[in-house]
DNA sequence: CATGAATGAGACTTCATTCAT
DNA sequence: TATGAATGAAGTCTCATTCAT
């Protein structure tokens, strides 16, 4: 046996394994003694620590998704151009996605787009991050620098729903990862956002209304 | 007893029962005798048309893209505005969901979004959906229309990740869902992708919302 | 649509393919339908000549058995040494297996040898068949050609037990079926169990005893 | 709650409950939950130790089946004549039914004989009983205490073949089980098979060939 | 006679969770 | 803390049998 590892490394291990096995197996696929045999420990143990497996996402979701909320409230108190509050909170997905892929794929497919399931149990803390983005959209409009017919809520989900795809995308492998990748992406999506597809601003009324 | 129903109506008994139950505990939480018992049938009948509980859902969810597949490919061919093109998009997938918002609860939440079980199955249908997307975005670009700086594949990604996302606000109640909500979404994500959040990009204001 | 069949021909249309599916398959492990399907006839259809799976099995053990119980007792009643007779017997068998190995293979591995199922409902008839053999065995130790110090029962076990092995034997593979294997096997058995393994014919006495 | 028992022991118990319902019950007709309830364990104990209710009863044949083999191959390494060495193994297999006639009722019943269920998987280990017998019979007639115009492999189902008959009978209760029959039925089946039936040794050779 | 849709009891197996050690 | 044996509820799927047509 190897020297009795400090608690809360155990905690750790078990969470990190937890990440892995979710991303590779699913949540509902994985059993608990997946997680174990993973973090190399005893079956038991993992309920020595957590209350039940649901817990366990919970936790590996509460950890990350509350960074990102305070990252969101951050960035929304800089005194930046909108634009660039954006391409910093896209920044940050992208770049949590980067550095933990796993934890990404788990937080997105298991959780934030599993509402039956676990989104709805985490829906509030979910939808505070629509609301930080909302807040960033309602202060630019405020201030002349995005246009106010464009309701904040509606415009703060595109933006999201816009990210989260990009990521699903690189998760499912529809998109390449490369190493400007992400730069890319980030770019890609703050600009069609924020800049809109269209080439020439239009000196014309357009009628976008066919339906 | 009743009158023995004609067999493809009690296939479609069965699969509308199915969207009902997926819809209200998800596919993963319901047992197939909720099936049975919500389509008024045997247990067993639910196995004498489909050969598990996974087909169920599989054929729901492939009667309906195939649907919109077609549409894209239809909106694609007709002659008018890239935007044009995008707001057809948009409108049939709010239309979707305004007609029937349980099976496009069904579809997005346990099919599109749930990688890890079904989505792998049908990674390559839904894929196909954004491709038809990024066409009509790639021939905006060759005839200057929309600007060339950003990857078509990208936008496609950002434009139906920004309508599912609406979607996914209405489904999980976190958007309000009125009479002309179906309008406003619609027109808002289109405004978003296309024009654009920021204000002044043009030297005049141009309204696009024909409402 | 065939013309219709005379309903006798059905019925055993029934029979041959419950044969084919049994030997293929094994009782328990093939379905209804398995054999509805083989018999290219519907699947209720079963049901109208047989009251139930099971019956069917029964039928066609009573059919087969009735004739070998028939064939033992007439063969008894011949005129000829009680070796010719066990010959005769074991000839009958045996031809059964070449004629027909299916429909043995079904009556030894799914009735006659499958005791907690089927073989107690028959239990009665596949008795008789070692009576008979045990009378014969009988009558030769009474006219002195067979020796009195093995019981018929055990005589009659013995020989019928040495046949169906060699059955079992072909029916598994374990054995060669080539064109003389037939009368080779039949030779074989009976002069075994009739003149026995050893080589030396004692004159005295052997103590064949207690080990 | 009794106090936890060794492991070992669970497993055993559960095995020995297994031998006692598959005897009562037969494999096919029992359920998991009839050991389970026999072991005096819970249902998914069994599971814990085997992999499935087949395995169970692979378990119980290979154990005992095991034992067998290796007491043909002692045997037929004893330095005594073939027959004394048909002896032994057939007061191996009899007592083996009078010290546990469930356990040999089961393998008898639901394996060696069940070809088309079990009977496949171990046909193997089966056959290999058979070559050991064969061995015997083989040297016996390298030494000339055999005849060698009957082929070993025929001469060891034929053995084989009667023993198995005899305990057939005793399970299914056509034979009596006193108190010497097991001796009895151990002399007579070896005085059959290697004696022969017949009273008069023959002085010449006869052929027995003609039907 | 013939069909095959409809029924529903029942079996195996899984696995989250508990708990004695 | 740590282990993994023990529990048992629950779910999927099968399939013999019935019966309306």
């Amino acid at each position: 046996m190897a020297a009795r590892a400090h608690p809360a490394d155990r905690r750790r291990q078990i969470l990190d394994a937890a990440v892995r096995v979710f991303a590779r197996q699913g949540f509902h696929t994985c059993r608990v003694s997946d997680i174990a045999d993973e973090a190399g420990v005893a079956y038991g143990l993992v309920y020595h620590y957590f209350q039940s497996k649901e817990k366990v996402l919970d936790t590996l979701f509460l950890e990350r998704w509350s960074i990102l909320l305070e990252a969101i409230a951050e960035i929304d108190a800089r005194d930046v151009p909108a634009r660039a509050k954006l391409d910093a909170v896209a920044s940050f997905i992208v770049d949590s996605y980067r550095h933990d892929p796993e934890l990404m794929k788990v937080i997105i497919v298991e959780v934030t787009r599993a509402a039956n399931s676990f989104g709805q149990t985490h829906l509030e803390d979910i939808a505070r991050a629509y609301t930080g983005i909302a807040d960033i959209v309602r202060k630019a409009q405020a201030d002349g620098s995005f246009r106010s017919d464009i309701a904040p809520e509606f415009a703060a989900l595109a933006f999201y729903g816009a990210v989260e795809q990009v990521l699903t995308g690189w998760i499912f492998g529809l998109l390449e990862t490369g190493d400007d990748a992400w730069d890319e992406a980030r770019r890609f999506v703050v600009e069609t956002v924020c800049g809109g597809l269209e080439a020439v601003p239009p000196t014309g009324v357009l009628d976008s209304g066919a339906s």
